[in-house]
DNA sequence: ACAACACCTGAAGAGCTATTCATATGTGCA
DNA sequence: TGCACATATGAATAGCTCTTCAGGTGTTGT
């Protein structure tokens, strides 16, 4: 691309932007990094995690109830989220308890709402 | 929620409701909540906004070059996040650079990578 | 075994999104 | 003023995603 050799003249601007593209994250971990916000950017995960964090625990049907969908959705939307590691399950008799998967995924949410607290 | 039917409490103080209602979620802020993540849910825009992370500021052509991705849809990308207050820009003769727009984008983007990295 | 229940899965269509092309705006320089 | 550059914008299409529907699996109780 030719983008760099129009706009950037033999300056300090070529070496910060070269010592950019050492550092920058790879293709893959960017691909999968996005992946991770792509599975909280939707309206009915976001309000099952945020219920899930919330509550700590809960089943399926309970799920439904409070996020306002079907079972059908919400179980195909929970198994995005499982598969993504993003929360985990926990199996008691026919009812299926999910929970959000580690500390990690509970601070993202957290700080994201601090976020929108500041920015309004 | 019916997780939480049997949690009554004959006398909730003051202080407990209000932090209570500080902690809870409404379906509107999990979906402006969404809108956030969904903005971060794009490996063009995650690229942009990692790149950002390293280097400070960038201009658009510095980014199109480090994404490997035309102007013209950085143009785009940098747009909804710049509506959206995720980043900033600030105009420097005919280059305009872009900057994360406050610190709870940068833990974010932090934390992630974090979450990346133990959950493989 | 059977029925009821909780949950899961595959397929399909409506709706949304990201990229591209063409064009426009704004800035610096001669 | 005229030109080159950096960025922005509008429109259109290809590709993706969420929801729904119909049916499937696993579990409990009788």
């Amino acid at each position: 691309m030719a983008a760099l050799d129009g706009c950037v003249v033999p300056e300090p601007d070529a070496a910060r932007v070269a010592a950019t593209r050492d550092r920058l994250v790879t293709p893959d971990e960017a691909t999968r990094l996005a992946e991770l916000f792509r599975l909280l950017g939707d309206p009915t995960r976001a309000r099952l995690l945020y219920a899930l964090l919330e509550a700590g625990e809960l089943c399926v049907c309970d799920l439904a109830d409070a996020v306002e969908v079907t079972d059908t959705a919400v179980s195909h939307a929970l198994r995005l989220l499982r598969t993504a590691g993003i929360v985990a399950s926990r199996r008691a008799g026919r009812m299926i308890y999910y929970r959000l998967a580690d500390a990690h995924v509970r601070m993202l949410l957290d700080l994201s709402r601090e976020h929108l607290k500041e920015t309004g």
